[in-house]
DNA sequence: GACATCACG
DNA sequence: GACGTACGTGATGTCC
């Protein structure tokens, strides 16, 4: 051959950019075994190419190829359409690195691989099949892309690498209803949901293709368009013509590209065995290389086993720390190139600064943003002017701040892009603050929440720990900013200048944590977990707390005083029989009184010296004495007032009257959450004294409150766990399950149960849950501990089931460090081979995890179906206490929402996991939280 | 800020 | 054989 392009020569263009999808969708998510390297897409990938090659023979192989790529960023097409592939979701995290790598592949096969700024992969593929055509040669394109189909014809078809099935005009025509000449026309008029390309409302593609038959062409239809009998379709062509004609530039592929290459460098080329087999060895694709080296009769380089370590050791922070980079920004000029950028990544870390910690009441001071490791902006926004003196703050705004409005303004566009990630450091609380401001934040990704998947009982995940931990960097203190005690401000008091660093830093972290933690979650197999039970609860969450629950003020103040009144009457009497006056409250002077003057017996002191004088000690001196008894009385009270009637009023929220608890997601090392400010998932229940502060809690007018909770969730998943077959069974029949333990410890028939009896098997199998030890039982159920011994032995001898599962569960958490739930959360045990006591509390705590982390993955997952589930209701859920949720509902709706939750809460397992034992949920309803439970 | 106590599942 | 112990949380008051 002489070089030139022409008669008898045949180009093959392959569209890189469908290959990379089509290999990343094809292979789970691989990993570089040496360093964690994202590399299914690229073993993909070069398996594709692979196969291309060795499949080139015959009357159809190529005398040039190209694979062609799409650039990365924006193209002419978005100057003529801001809207153009708008709604496209940002590429996988994990297939990002994978991009470049995709073409140092193509080009180690030796292929030439080409790409153009500005350009889609689509017109470059276009110039060259013209260009081919021209020439007098053929050209066929390996992609099954619709878009292309304007190509062919005249030499150039199209290859389905997928069906190996060629497209021809034929083809063309069976797909669109004209030929390839006409093929933009009736993208024009039928637009593109998946590019965003508008077209004419209403015209799908049969539609378009029988008017632009009819008419001969786009632009002899939109001219006599008044002729159209159908009275819509002709006012849509007439009103949208404008749009139709733009959707028409949009589809028409660019045949005339000036290109720096002509098809003559597209020549084929022999791989050099040396260079693929270098790449497929470095990327440690173990088969390929052989396969390729076998092929080309090559020796197979050796690529060496991945020591365990190499993947934590690989350095995470590659860009230093530098707090005097990050940027403060303060006007729209200097808002818009960081959006911009955002738009072109398609992802930010971004924080916020606020007045305090609740964030159903504090105000919005400032936004950090990070795009990129040391790429940080703080945008101070409500920042006051610092004091005059030390008395007094000024209420006057800091000078050189951009306007919170425009800044939001600005920001919202990018908060709500659903292409765009916003990554957060428990977002749920930014996701708060800017939901006050109008801005729904979407979607989000929460770096706390990648910790807790990944190393949930290692560690907490607050920001420091994980900065110290991961980045090895420990950010700026907030404290010396912000003072302590009286003298403590708050953050808007703060001086930009001392603000900015600490804020950018915080998104800085956030986001390498974020780079750090993604590709972690496939190798420790937990994106499940993410993706399923972490990051989809935190809108749910959000919403929960922002809808928060009525509480009645002056139900709680007239208990106060009530419980007020009867705690003098028995401080009274105490005083009277302690001889003296001392403070009840106080654990210490109360032992003094019980152990030293009284001489009571069973004084032991802990490890601070002080007496014991915990509940139980109380309870067993009321035999011998008055002043215990009232002690308690008094204590009971004094939690009660204090704890809830008391400081439940201070959480009543002036705006909305309802009181917005805060939930922490990453609360409990088992999956379940945690509570606080109020905490409102130990609201009490047990005491009927305490139960009646439940009476408080109350639906608005019109409203009821409604409880669903799980029926013996815990044993339930026990049951099935460690394959209980008498328990499945008594499940399955209905049996009262603590009635049926006792009945088969003690041989007593069911008909002759007493309630002492099947009290003791309840704590048995309460005991079972929670790690069964004969202490524990013993000081439960108060019985002798020889005696507690003898009922767990029988309860093994019984179910032996239940031991073999505590045994292989101990066994499993020494051998990997952790434990795991059915839905895969894992539990880590750090102290399970501890010596000492401490190994009997990681052992206990290893038994309990799986049974008590499946159950809180249950309810999270109905808490995350729930939102849609009701989604037709006026219902709202409120609450979640472990195996509770407590709904607000009208009256006329609460039939429907009790079958509906009902529905969602018992079937929540499925199809993740089939439990062999149903879950029962039951419903109560009511005008306050005490009558609903 | 540690500790003891007690509210919940 | 002794250690010490039921599992998981948060809020409050005392005391140093």
């Amino acid at each position: 051959m002489d070089g030139t392009f022409g008669k008898g020569c045949h180009l093959h263009l392959i569209d890189g950019s469908a290959f990379i999808f089509r290999a990343y969708h094809a292979l789970p998510p691989l990993t570089r075994k040496s360093d964690g390297l994202p590399i299914g897409a690229v073993a993909g990938f070069c398996n594709m190419l692979q196969r291309y090659v060795e499949g080139n023979t015959g009357p159809d192989a190529p005398t040039h190829v190209a694979v062609i790529f799409d650039h990365s960023g924006k193209t002419f097409r978005n100057d003529l359409y801001d809207q153009y592939k708008a709604n496209r979701p940002p590429a996988p995290e994990d297939l990002r690195p994978q991009f470049p790598l995709t073409r140092d592949a193509t080009r180690a096969f030796n292929i030439a691989c080409k790409e153009v700024e500005g350009f889609e992969a689509d017109d470059i593929m276009a110039t060259l099949a013209c260009q081919a055509r021209d020439a007098g040669g053929r050209c066929t394109i390996i992609s099954s892309d619709k878009d292309l189909m304007q190509l062919v014809g005249g030499g150039v078809e199209m290859l389905d690498a997928m069906k190996n099935k060629r497209i021809d005009r034929d083809g063309v025509i069976e797909k669109f209803g004209v030929g390839p000449e006409r093929v933009v026309d009736v993208q024009a008029l039928a637009g593109d949901s998946v590019d965003n390309v508008p077209g004419a409302p209403g015209i799908g593609i049969k539609t378009a293709a029988l008017l632009i038959n009819e008419y001969g062409s786009l632009e002899e239809l939109l001219d006599r368009a008044e002729e159209i009998k159908q009275p819509k379709r002709r006012q849509t062509l007439i009103d949208k013509r404008e749009q139709i004609e733009m959707s028409k530039t949009l589809v028409q592929l660019d045949c005339n590209m000036e290109l720096d290459f002509t098809i003559e460098d597209l020549e084929v080329l022999d791989p050099d065995p040396e260079v693929l087999l270098a790449f497929l060895a470095e990327m440690e694709f173990r088969t390929l290389t052989k396969r390729m080296a076998d092929q080309l009769g090559q020796e197979a380089p050796v690529i060496p086993e991945a020591s365990p370590q190499a993947a934590e050791v690989a350095a995470p922070e590659a860009v230093p720390f530098d707090r005097n980079a990050y940027t403060c920004v303060t006007s729209a000029e200097e808002l818009q190139p960081w959006i911009d950028q955002i738009q072109q990544r398609g992802w930010v870390a971004v924080d916020t600064e606020t007045t305090g910690l609740d964030s159903m009441v504090v105000d919005l001071v400032g936004i950090s943003l990070c795009v990129e490791p040391g790429q940080a902006c703080y945008i101070p926004l409500t920042h006051r002017e610092a004091a005059a003196d030390d008395l007094f703050g000024s209420d006057e705004l800091a000078k050189d701040q951009m306007p919170l409005a425009q800044a939001l303004e600005m920001l919202k566009s990018v908060l709500e892009d659903p292409a765009i990630m916003k990554i957060g450091q428990n977002m749920k609380y930014d996701a708060k603050i800017f939901a006050r401001q109008d801005i729904a934040v979407a979607p989000i990704d929460d770096t706390m929440l990648m910790s807790y998947a990944l190393n949930g009982g290692k560690h907490n995940h607050g920001m420091d720990t994980l900065s110290e931990r991961y980045l090895d960097h420990t950010p700026i203190p907030i404290k010396p900013l912000l003072g302590t005690g009286k003298s403590a401000i708050t953050f808007d008091k703060v001086p930009v200048i001392d603000a900015v660093p600490y804020a950018a830093e915080d998104a800085d972290i956030t986001l390498r944590l974020w780079q750090l933690f993604k590709p972690q979650l496939h190798q420790e197999k937990v994106t499940t977990v993410y993706e399923t039970l972490e990051r989809p609860l935190v809108p749910v969450l959000t919403k929960m707390e922002m809808d928060g629950i009525k509480v009645d003020r002056d139900t709680l103040s007239r208990m106060s005083n009530a419980f007020a009144q009867k705690m003098a009457g028995l401080e009274d009497e105490i005083y009277e029989l302690a001889g003296e006056t001392f403070n009840v409250g106080s654990p210490k002077q109360l032992g003094e009184i019980l152990f030293g003057k009284l001489e009571l017996p069973g004084g032991k002191k802990g490890k601070t010296g002080a007496y014991a004088t915990g509940a139980d000690i109380l309870e067993d001196l009321a035999t011998e004495h008055d002043l215990p008894a009232r002690v308690l009385d008094w204590r009971q009270l004094s939690k009660l007032k204090s704890t809830y009637t008391d400081a439940l009023q201070d959480h009543i929220n002036a705006d909305t009257g309802r009181v917005h608890t805060s939930y922490i997601q990453t609360g409990a090392n088992t999956g379940r959450m945690a509570s606080s400010d109020p905490n409102l998932q130990n609201i009490p229940v047990r005491s009927e004294e305490g139960r009646r502060i439940r009476e408080a809690f109350i639906p608005e007018e019109g409203n009821v409150l409604l409880s669903l909770d799980y029926s013996q969730i815990e044993l339930r998943i026990l049951a099935h766990i460690a394959g209980i077959d008498a328990l499945k069974q008594a499940f399955a029949d209905g049996i009262d399950i603590h009635a049926m333990t006792a009945s088969e410890m003690f041989g007593v028939p069911l008909d002759e149960m007493t309630p002492d009896i099947r009290r003791q098997a309840k704590g048995i199998n309460f005991g079972v849950i929670y790690g069964i030890s004969g202490f524990g039982l013993a000081r439960n159920l108060r019985i002798p501990r020889a005696e507690a011994q003898g009922f767990i032995d029988r309860y093994f001898e019984r179910f032996p089931g239940i031991r073999k599962y505590m045994d292989n569960t101990v066994e499993f958490a020494k051998e990997h460090g952790y434990v795991q739930t059915l839905f895969g959360r894992k539990i880590h045990t750090p102290e399970i081979s501890a010596k000492g006591p401490r190994a009997g509390f990681a052992k206990r705590a290893a038994i309990n995890a799986p049974i008590q982390g499946t159950a809180a993955d249950v309810i999270r997952r109905a808490m995350i179906r729930m939102p849609d589930a009701i989604a037709h209701l006026p219902a709202r859920m409120l609450l979640q206490v472990h195996d509770e949720l407590l709904f607000e509902v009208p009256e006329n709706a609460v039939d429907d929402t009790i079958a509906t939750a009902k529905s969602v809460m018992e079937n929540a397992a499925d199809p993740a996991v089939h439990l062999d034992v149903k879950l029962i949920v039951d419903a109560g309803r009511g005008a306050n939280w005490a009558e609903a439970h």
